[in-house]
DNA sequence: AATCAAGGCCAT
DNA sequence: ATGGCCTTGATT
């Protein structure tokens, strides 16, 4: 069909039928080999044994996730909780020892797996912040056996498994044939979700800001908006939400994606270009776009249903769930997109912890970009006002960050970054070779090119007026990517205080981690 | 017998 | 002082 499909051909299933033949006369029954590499199969076809593999694949893998003290690798619990060795080894010399250290900053230092050694103070006030247990230290020095932390080492265990048999379940949900609804998905993983269909947007869908008090909502009704004329347009009737009538009488029907045209192989070699300067590649990638309208719409039903399970005025509770179900939509369109949805399960999920942030950013970013009304637009369509937006994220302790996210945005603006291009760059973010251990680097690495190649063409035939856009766009990536890990990280300081909602898919990707 | 979280060792 | 690897021994 095309060269991905190919390749994963090549590469995978001609090697799945000979280990079948192999597997019935006698070899290995049933993949003995511990973490799925050239035996794992590849299917093209039914995601269903995609999925099983999944699951196969995913027994025990505990030690994927980072060391909440310094973000290096686990290497299994240590004095209460998982950390990586350095650390365990740190908690033990400062205990044993009775080390008293002193901090010659601000008590503040950011501790990393670069910088875990700069500072011992800041470090051991991690270790006990995170949950590192003083008595797990044994004061006799007895090696060996058990303590009374075992019977939470397991039930920690059972916790994390069941977690990540809900992703599981979800993403299997998403992909069932006839059910292609994510919301459902989702709905099966939020405890709370309401049971009833919310109509969208209520009347006074209002979120008071904790800073402001009584002063006033932040959080409006959305107003037709200068979406139309851009990629975010939408050729959509929702009939149960005439509600947005007004705003949706504006949406122009947008360039729908040129019908399916018969030849569905875009991954040839040479750019073909049709006569409205878009290349076949990118006239497909656009396909899995999903639908706007509907999108928002459920996000934004979703968001009212848990405004009654929310403490009035919990604005970033409400900002982490947004950006929960932002991330489930992220993960839907991929599992289902060009690409993305040929490769083997085990570099899905590495390319998705790789990127779920700078996906977030990139899509808010580009959103702020093509809104030219006031303040902050959400995905729901809804906007936070901008005389807020400071206070807002400084009382966030984000000041920082959004002032680089203002730099972003108008960058992108003198771009005029459009639709098609965004999804390009949506896809160059998501397929990223250069993630650890890769099973098909090289296929990603080929993706990366021809979506490369397809930008580049199309840019340089539609944009001859701006200098360079090619390479002015590209280069917005490595800032969206440093903004995307200065928010996991600010996310990060917030769910060790506890206030990150828990359960979440933003939660699970935070703690996935790579490297 | 296998597991795995304690403590110990030692090159850096 | 650090951190990767080794040894130990109660629990399963």
């Amino acid at each position: 069909m095309n060269c991905v499909e190919l390749v994963g051909v090549e590469a995978g299933c001609m090697s799945t039928e000979a280990a079948g033949a192999l597997g019935d006369s006698g070899a290995t029954t049933n993949g003995a080999s511990p973490s799925g590499q050239g035996c794992s199969p590849y299917f093209p076809g039914p995601p269903l044994r995609m999925d099983f593999n999944f699951e196969q694949s995913e027994v025990k893998p505990e030690f994927d996730e980072c060391c909440p003290v310094c973000g290096d690798k686990v290497s299994g619990y240590h004095y209460g909780l998982l950390t990586c060795e350095s650390c365990k080894g740190f908690f033990k010399r400062t205990v044993q020892n009775k080390k008293v250290y002193t901090c010659i900053e601000n008590r503040n230092c950011l501790i990393d797996k670069t910088q875990r050694k700069r500072c011992p103070y800041c470090r051991f006030q991690k270790c006990l912040k995170v949950g590192m247990k003083l008595e797990a230290v044994r004061p006799d020095r007895m090696r060996g056996g058990r303590n009374k932390f075992g019977p939470m080492y397991k039930r920690d265990r059972a916790l994390k498994q069941q977690q990540r048999n809900r992703i599981i379940a979800s993403s299997r949900a998403v992909s069932a044939p006839g059910n292609p609804d994510i919301s459902m998905a989702i709905k099966n993983i939020q405890a709370a979700a309401s049971k009833s269909t919310p109509l969208y947007p209520p009347a006074a869908v209002v979120i008071r800001d904790p800073m402001m008090g009584k002063q006033g909502p932040i959080m409006n009704i959305p107003q037709p908006t200068s979406l139309s004329h851009n990629g975010y347009a939408n050729h959509h009737q929702m009939q149960p939400l005439n509600y947005t009538t007004s705003a949706m009488s504006h949406q122009l029907p947008t360039s729908s994606p040129p019908p399916p045209s018969s030849s569905t192989s875009p991954l040839l070699h040479p750019v073909k270009m049709e006569p409205d300067q878009t290349p076949k590649l990118i006239q497909e990638l656009l396909r899995s776009e999903p639908d706007h309208s509907q999108l928002q719409a459920k996000v934004a039903a979703y968001l009212q249903s848990q405004m009654s399970l929310t403490a009035p005025g919990d604005f970033f509770s409400m900002i982490c769930k947004l950006a929960d179900q932002t991330l489930f939509s992220f993960v839907d369109w991929a599992r289902n997109s060009l690409y993305f949805k040929e490769l083997k399960v085990e570099d899905q999920m590495k390319l998705l912890q790789n990127a779920w942030s700078q996906l977030l950013v990139f899509d808010h970013l580009y959103r702020q970009a093509h809104h030219h009304g006031e303040g902050i637009l959400l995905i729901t369509g809804q906007t936070i006002e901008s005389a807020m937006l400071p206070i807002g994220l400084a009382a966030m302790g984000m000041a920082d960050i959004s002032d680089q996210m203002v730099r972003i945005i108008s960058r992108m603006r003198d771009l005029k970054i459009d639709h098609k291009e965004y999804v390009c760059l949506k896809f160059l973010i998501l397929l990223n070779p250069d993630v650890n251990t890769l099973q098909d680097k090289h296929v990603i690495d080929n993706c990366q090119d021809q979506i490369t190649a397809a930008l580049m063409d199309y840019t340089l035939a539609n944009y001859q007026g701006i200098n360079d856009k090619f390479g002015l766009m590209l280069r917005l990536l490595p800032e969206i990517r440093q903004v995307s890990q200065r928010g996991e990280q600010y996310l990060y300081s917030r769910h060790m205080e506890g206030e990150v909602p828990y359960n979440s898919l933003l939660m699970e990707m935070l703690h996935s981690k790579r490297k």
